[in-house]
DNA sequence: ATGAAAGCGCTAACAT
DNA sequence: ATGTTAGCGCTTTCAT
């Protein structure tokens, strides 16, 4: 072992920093105290006098200091990972829930993996070879949060899943979600509060379990305001477009034909309007034609669609926060168990609904 | 100055590495070099035989080695940051642009800022704030990048701003685009490759110059066939289902009506299918429609739209790539100029086109 | 063509 | 309650 005595001169090197963003460092020494109180402070972390937090605070807004994220991520040791899963990616759907996804992963510095997949069976292979990648978390829209392969997979992989809608095995994991059941059923009451009887329902795809909430929301509507359900008015559909056609034309076609028709999602109300326009009935004054997502469809076809408004942009923030919530929480040894979080939803009246006309009324009281 | 002449016992501290992903470390062991050599073949600089090249590949390979982000951006002294701007958001165009965006920004651990706005004049002072707090560039899609001010201010805020589409002023910023001329070109002579006469023209938004660039192609096919161009089967329209409607009104309630409408985009589109279908007439056996964009919508009503296919999400990409490149271009002294690359478009042929029938050609010739 | 050393800005682990 | 030290994994700078 060669000891030196006398320490080689110190060669002077140029700094390698370009921008000159304040540091932790430069918040300290105007703070007066060492850069691991300032680490402290901005972390929020406790055994920090009052004052001194003070005073660093100070400093911070003072040089307007903002923490390196590449610098905090590299020494926290671990980054966070997120994979935005979907399937059957409806663009306003989509478009909604990257954009919230991206802003809170801004916001907590995780880091967006896409993956976009044909179909649940396809996304299986997928999520295990991220999983084993080193994804803190899947974010899963509907249907992938439909499928109970999925689940089973995020399970056994002792991953964090959150839904972003309702799914399959609840209580099994993460989950943001309207009431469906409850939004199905004011959309049901407003069009009853229009002065329509013979209403018309159009289920959504049967393996989504949204689907089947809003079908009973609409039937407890009924219900409630005493109309006797009839099963001609309700009609299969599988929220898309042409299957929304078929409905409609079956809708249509009814000796009594409904004064309203309630689509479970807009592609399938845009369809009843075209099916509705081709045999010359107006709409609403014809008949009133309701959807449910609000998607992009809903307010761009004519007339603009009355609907419900998913806050997915917020479903999706929220998922992508809990993500780093649960991770977090795992990482100091605790163990978060999964919970179902209901958002409130918005009934957009627009133009697509309107009181039944006299004509309708008495044909459908004469019948 | 105190020297030492025994070395202090060093503790032995717990490894702070959590995960146990390979380090460039592990990749030299194994390639028995030193990490620099590592880096510099991860980074595909010169000054590394081919040899060495290889070992360090194989070992990467084996050990399944990928950098870390974090560690990178730290030690590199600078963040990729990048605003995604967006006004008017189609939803199908969105959703497209940022997946394309988010996968490259992945690949070249760029951090996106995504910023929404309601028109041009709100972007302005949103982007000189993003600029002053660092952003490395800008993406603008339409109708942002056909801003004279947005561009202006780029280029005072010594900013780079790359277009996702057509745009004003071309030359002062990079930009990616299909050739909307050749495009609407190859559209107007596929429908008269079909035997059609009387072609209907909706023009876009004036203030986009792909709506001047499309219908200019529609000029040029029809001057190229010999068909006599009629003001009368050009209609302005402004991009929305709202205006298509009105257009297709006008140009089906025409005394020697078309045989055939090529539409500026699938909205307006969607809009004349519509249309025709509420005066029954049949897409396409009664009269063909065409779009442009394939977004959503066309392939959502039905018949679904023949169309012009634009790369968003590739054009996005690259667009993000740009920044990167440029930026680092920037950063060793170089002053690049502004590119402007085409990409290659698909014609997607779907259910709306058709020949013209008989009776439409008939009519046609007699009157 | 290759490597050693010195950080990048921050935080975990260990003092005090 | 605060400070010290030693990295996190990589790249830059400089030396060979």
């Amino acid at each position: 072992m060669s000891i030196r005595t006398t320490s080689p001169a110190p060669r002077k090197r140029a700094s390698r920093r370009s921008n000159t963003a304040p540091t932790i460092a430069d918040v300290a020494r105007e703070a007066q105290c060492s850069p691991m109180t300032v680490s402290r402070v901005i972390n929020g972390e406790g055994n920090v006098r009052e004052e001194t937090r003070g005073q660093v605070q100070q400093a911070i807004s003072k040089l307007n200091y903002s923490p390196n994220r590449a610098a905090r991520s590299l020494a926290g040791g671990e980054q966070l990972r997120i994979a935005l899963m979907f399937d059957n990616p409806s663009a306003s759907y989509l478009s909604e829930f990257l954009v919230g996804a991206l802003e809170e992963a801004g916001r907590i510095d995780a880091h967006l993996e896409v993956q976009s997949c044909e179909s649940a069976t396809e996304a299986l292979p997928l999520m295990r070879k991220l999983a084993e990648g080193g994804i803190s978390g899947f974010i899963l829209p509907p249907p992938l949060c439909d499928d109970q392969r999925v689940l089973d997979l995020t399970k056994d992989l002792g991953a964090i899943a959150i839904a972003v809608g309702p799914g399959k095995a609840e209580g099994s994991h993460g989950a943001f979600m309207i009431d469906d059941f409850q939004a199905a059923y004011d959309m049901t009451q407003h069009i009853i509060g229009l002065g329509h009887v013979r209403i018309g329902f159009i289920i959504g795809n049967p393996e989504q379990v949204a689907s089947g909430r809003r079908l009973n929301g609409y039937r407890a509507a009924l219900e409630k305001a005493g109309i006797e359900p009839s099963d001609d008015l309700i009609v299969q559909g599988r929220f898309t477009y042409r299957s929304g056609m078929a409905a409609a034309e079956k809708l249509l076609a009814l000796d009594q034909r409904p004064t309203a028709i309630f689509a479970s999602n807009d592609d399938m109300a845009a369809a009843v309007v075209a099916v509705a326009h081709r045999i010359h009935l107006d709409v609403p004054n014809d008949i009133t034609v309701c959807g449910f997502d609000d998607t992009a469809m809903a307010s761009t076809i004519w007339p603009e669609l009355t609907t419900i408004r998913q806050p997915i942009r917020e479903m999706t923030a929220k998922a992508v926060a809990a993500i780093g919530r649960i991770t977090r929480a795992r990482r100091s040894g605790e163990k978060p168990k999964a919970e179902q979080t209901i958002l409130p939803y918005t009934l957009v009246r627009r133009e697509s609904d309107a009181a039944p006309s006299l004509a309708a009324s008495k044909r459908n009281g004469a019948g």
